[in-house]
DNA sequence: TTTATATGATAGTAATACTATTGTTAAGGA
DNA sequence: TCCTTAACAATAGTATTACTATCATATAAA
């Protein structure tokens, strides 16, 4: 299966929309890279100007700063996440299954396809490892939050939270595990690289570990 | 129980000491006072040389950037966190009742106790729920990790491990599940304030909430 | 053809993240 | 006692960041 799959991020994130021109869809996908490369602390609009053969006073037309930016590359990640979710989870009738598959989902690389004006998706999978947290740990979460602009992380949340509740209707916390299987999804492969001493994974690097982890202990915590 | 205690802090942290002068104890308690009014973000050196009433080129003697400091202020609270387990676990011998103390503690606000030059315990323990993990999510974690920065973060988390693995010895990620339910208190509270709809606590503001939800996983993933 | 829109080019500002220099004070050693 | 050193204050200065503003040009829509 290869296909376009484009998602409407809400419009408040960005001043002018991304999708609508070409020099907007180069801004998303060299933000991706750059961030990668420099980490987001570094990465600044200027850097990005000279990437892409433009101007500050350009990229400004599109965002506001680049935190919107972070936010607007986490709302598509989130969005295409809790498609591929669905898409992955139809027509199981095994709630096992579909758990399982969204482990395997929130660990793993996200599949490259070949579209044209794709996005490198090991860079966007590092950058939601590395970067995602910054997004909502800042001062104005509250502020921002008005907007909506997280709904794509808690619809993610709590779709993921009806697959929990589906194999045990007795659960009592479905949505905070959800949230918990997917940070920890990204902690423990950023401390596997960086800090594995907090892991278990010390040494051997193995790449199924976080995987592995996660699908022991999601499946411990919902047994009866 | 009302005494002092302190920490050697690794040295490569700081230029100069700040516990060797009273400025620079004034340093720290203010750091901590700012950086949770303003964000980490907003913290410079230079309101922070206004609030005590020094200069920037003073501050620069201590610490490099504000980094170190924040990285400092975690140290000390790594460090603490690792006394406050130690010594209300010491004696007990149900290693059941060893991991519940841990987990209070963990979700607990800290201890405030009367000492004079004391931080800000409220404020402390937001810091640690709010910026934490920007310790450690920069590109230069493997560059600073190799001064040994996190290595009361490693001792923490490996004490807890012990715990766990007195608990169930046959349990495979005693480190993993450490670190998760670390960063998982922390996340919880956070969300739970500011996003609660990634959690289950949202409407009711139940203040033990993170709390029972941690321990309610973490005996669950440990039963055999 | 007119007109609106998007972009490029350029300039400018306030704040940040530093570095450097110089002078004063106070403590410690000879 | 004098001499030295260290710590800090005061000040200045630089490069970069995070913007905002202005104006000219190209191009696509009316």
């Amino acid at each position: 299966m290869d296909f376009q799959v484009n998602f409407r991020v809400n419009p408040s994130i960005y001043l002018k929309d991304p999708e609508s021109s070409e020099i907007g869809k180069h801004i998303i996908k060299s933000s991706i890279d750059l961030i990668y490369e420099l980490g987001f602390e570094q990465f600044t609009f200027k850097k990005l100007a000279q990437e892409i053969n433009t101007t500050e006073a350009t990229i400004y037309r599109y965002f506001e700063n680049k935190h919107r930016v972070l936010l607007y590359i986490l709302n598509w990640y989130w969005c295409y996440m809790e498609f591929l979710v669905v898409f992955k989870v139809q027509n199981l009738s095994s709630s096992e299954e579909k758990l399982k598959i969204i482990v395997d989902l929130l660990t793993s690389e996200l599949p490259e396809s070949s579209g044209l004006n794709e996005y490198n998706k090991k860079s966007l999978n590092q950058i939601v490892i590395s970067e995602s947290s910054k997004v909502y740990l800042t001062k104005e979460v509250s502020e921002i939050n008005k907007n909506e602009v997280f709904k794509p992380y808690k619809d993610l949340c709590a779709k993921i939270s009806e697959a929990i509740k589906e194999y045990n209707p007795r659960y009592k916390y479905p949505k905070s595990l959800s949230s918990t299987i997917i940070e920890t999804a990204h902690q423990q492969q950023f401390f596997s690289i960086n800090l594995p001493r907090l892991t278990d994974n010390s040494g051997k690097q193995n790449p199924r570990f976080t995987n592995q982890f996660i699908q022991d202990f999601l499946f411990k915590v919902l047994e009866n």
